[in-house]
DNA sequence: TGACATTAGTTAGCGATGTGAACTATCGTG
DNA sequence: CACGATAGTTCACATCGCTAACTAATGTCA
């Protein structure tokens, strides 16, 4: 694999990267699966990760506003894939983590339930496989810091 | 560089992508400053690329459904950025295609508008930007492609 | 101690975006 | 000319994000 040409054109990938990003949410949303929203899924992946956490501190990794996530785990609640446990220390805070529910959700998703993307993963030759994968953690860090 | 190793777990690429994508494509819209929306902008593109199109064949690239576009567009003809031409052998069909305004904000979005994006990109070294650039004509190959 | 700022989270209401179902208008075909 | 296919629209609905304003609890400091 020759090593590609340095990118100098910053605004110009910036405004392709836009584009491809969005079109390629749009479609997954549509063929989203999982029986959960995407946001739903998002947020859930974050507690699933970041063990009990307050409903700031996913605000905080989902980068969305706090009222945002006040509905997004009023939902996982509902749907049982969440509890919330009071914090004896300081009421204000509600911490939250991962029913056996969620946890069953989680290992699903992982493992089976992307059958669209997956299914379009598998046409692709290991080159690009690599690169999806690298780029997955490269747009986590240039959309996940803090500002 | 060294060449990559394979990626066989596609179902883990497939969940790890859609977060990545969903979370940065949430993030690009909050930060968006390009005067338009981002659905409106990307409606914006296709039309530029694809000269005069029809609001079917933009829905085919955009992957959207009909109803979206006919108020994508109906957005655009009121935002005089494009312009509707009655097909005169085929009364049902309407052609769309830029406006000189079209064309000067396109030129513009891909010059300087995107500079939320591109500042945060100015920090990835040159490897990640070329991995980048290359998973975003990969995103279009896969999210884009006809079932 | 008591006034006041800060912090965590919620409620209420808005706007943007996408969808399916049903509709109009037009075209093509036997 | 009847009837099915096609292009596009309208309508009602759901999701998802936001700001503003609120409640409740905590911290600070004169």
């Amino acid at each position: 694999m020759p090593s590609a040409p340095p990118v100098t054109d910053l605004a110009g990938l910036a405004s392709q990267l836009r584009l491809s990003v969005f079109r390629a949410s749009r479609t997954l949303r549509r063929e989203s699966q999982a029986g959960i929203s995407p946001s739903m899924l998002a947020a859930l992946s974050t507690i699933d990760r970041h063990g009990p956490i307050t409903a700031g501190d996913v605000a905080q990794h989902e980068q969305v506003r706090k009222p945002t996530v006040t509905r997004i785990l009023a939902g996982l609640v509902d749907e049982g894939l969440i509890e919330r446990t009071a914090d004896p220390l300081d009421r204000r805070v509600a911490w939250v983590q991962l029913t056996p529910a969620g946890r069953a959700l989680m290992r699903n998703v992982r493992r089976r339930s992307d059958r669209f993307l997956a299914g379009r993963l598998r046409a692709l030759d290991p080159a690009d496989l690599a690169t999806l994968e690298r780029a997955a953690e490269i747009l986590d860090r240039v959309t996940e810091q803090e500002e």
